[in-house]
DNA sequence: TTGTATGCGTTATCAT
DNA sequence: ATGATAACGCATACAA
């Protein structure tokens, strides 16, 4: 059962339907400069007529290059990767290239795996979030080697020189901590995230140093430490924050779901909120406006961050090679929200 | 500033290397019978030896075979679809696929552009979420005369004969709102999604029969529409249905986003959740868990309806061509959740 | 079991 | 401004 009409229409049928030849087909669709405006039009009007679009693949094959940039992320399902990988496609999509996605669960040898399929053929770059078990970065130093153009996204990776899009972590954790303060919080506590993350690390130093300059001394029983920021971890911790014997006024979590459940907390203690604690969160998830009172918040700008990542990549494939050889750190912007559970 | 070592090692270095033709190597490489274990492992000591890696492009452009699936959905950075492309995203990479992502947008126009996109090249296969303003599906039967394995996921395309992967709504409505019933509610409201929309009609016919086979009225005033199910549309519809002169002590909700509001607003006024009204709603998403008191609800199933529509895309592009000429509809099981927003 | 020969559709080089 | 020709790396039909 075969398709018989399984022949597709290709550049020489479109040159021999007008007696030119292939490749002055293959130059106009290619925008070729040296072409005179008649033949072009001929030419653009047969393929119509014709319904002929190019085979991207024999194209590659013969160019080597391809219009498909890998994505690698430890999940898709998480809320903040498919934000960033939504601002990825859009970006890309409007340029004309397409993602190829792949999820390393934070899985090393996975990650090097995807990575060195990528870099063998198939991208025309390459964007990734490293694993949280990745300490090691040879698997990407090889697309410098290869000169793929090559961009990381919000984990910071020391000691690689490679474009990085990141949240300013440190001054958005900084900005929430003064908010307390100026909304006049004297005693603020902080659910914090796994220190050995870069990420978390400056999360926690971006509320020292707001408490330090504003002259509050640094109390380490109010930090508390967490694996995953999880709400129930959450829960744990703001339990333990709120039995403390000195009320504390203010709390400045690295995340929402953990916010979510220090509100929870803290009503049952009696709290009142904002007047008696002020609660903040991080990222802007959803829950944080149907908790009850709506979260203050830290706004990640996560599709941004995917758009400005795929901006960077596109540049830096399209431009010639040795710019290449320069590479950029890019911080995005935080964006305070404030919302109810915290004093104004 | 040109890189003098981009000569990639190619079939014939082996082949050279080893004194075989290219051919013998090119069987090896795609596992041949018809070659001797001693050839075999030769070639393959050198193939590792000379760390070659066979080139994906042309190979595709010689077998016009792909290893790249296709999938368009209206967004990435839902919470349902970024789930469903995960399991797609598994299944696919556990069987040496990858997948190409692309966000129609709900925009008609785009997603036609995508598909046409796909259909000429590039996909072994396409899995699809048509958007809300797909109601002609010309695009799509395009791919099924191109003998393109296609997948429709989530989305009811009426009159498209093709492969459909979908979770039962009708059921699971019906499972919750007898859910409701069993623990002794009597009077149930339903808050409802776009009624243009298939899941969401399904949804509401679910409610309906669970309420006629166990001999319950309808009562057209309990039944709330809304258009996108927001939250704030939630907190309007919960609102009128608080206010109905006979009190309501069941209210199935068509997702978790309006079940959170109408906690809010059955809380505000007075009524004790769940013994004076239990409340369910349908997805569980995160927040479900964090609201108080802690939502029942429907878990969709959509990571593994993603692995389900990848199976079934995948089978459909190895089996033989005559096998695509059928099409197979696939009901996702759902998972009834009981939480303490409901009576036991 | 292995080798030889050919061509996929396009683009790049060189010539005109 | 356009044409002729070769070549990209691989898979496959056919021959041996």
């Amino acid at each position: 059962m075969k398709n018989s009409d399984s022949s597709r229409i290709t550049i020489k049928d479109i040159a021999k339907a007008l007696n030119v030849s292939a490749s002055t087909v293959s130059r106009v669709l290619s925008n070729h400069p040296a072409i005179s405006e008649s033949t072009r039009k001929l030419v653009n009007d047969k393929v119509k007529e014709m319904g002929f679009s190019i085979d991207p693949i024999a194209s590659s094959f013969r160019s080597k290059k391809t219009k498909s940039i890998g994505v690698i992320c430890p999940r898709i399902d998480i809320d903040f990767h498919s934000k960033v990988i939504s601002g990825i496609e859009d970006y890309a999509y409007n340029n004309g290239y397409q993602i190829t996605i792949f999820q390393s669960q934070d899985n090393y040898k996975k990650e090097k795996e995807i990575a060195s399929m990528l870099e063998t053929s198939l991208a025309a770059g390459l964007i990734i979030c490293p694993g949280l078990q990745t300490h090691k970065y040879d698997h990407l130093k090889k697309f410098k080697k290869a000169n793929i153009p090559l961009v990381v996204y919000d984990r910071s990776t020391d000691g690689l020189k490679t474009n990085k899009v990141m949240i300013n972590d440190f001054e958005a954790s900084f900005k929430a901590t003064e908010h307390l303060i100026k909304s006049g919080c004297k005693r603020i506590g902080h659910i914090s995230g796994d220190q050995s993350v870069s990420i978390f690390k400056a999360r926690l130093q971006g509320y020292s140093e707001a408490l330090i300059q504003n002259g509050l001394p640094i109390e380490e029983k109010l930090i508390k430490e967490t694996k995953n920021l999880s709400y129930e971890e959450g829960l744990i911790s703001a339990n333990e924050l709120a039995n403390t014997n000195e009320r504390i006024d203010g709390l400045v979590c690295a995340n929402d779901y953990t916010a979510a459940a220090a509100i929870k907390v803290f009503k049952k203690f009696n709290y009142n909120i904002p007047e008696e604690i002020s609660i903040i969160g991080f990222s802007n998830y959803p829950i944080s406006k149907i908790v009850d009172p709506q979260l203050s918040t830290i706004d990640d700008n996560a599709y941004h961050m995917g758009k400005v990542a795929s901006k960077l990549l596109i540049q830096q494939i399209e431009d010639s090679d040795f710019e290449r050889l320069d590479y950029q750190e890019i911080l995005i912007k935080t964006e305070l929200i404030i919302r109810d559970s915290t004093k104004k």
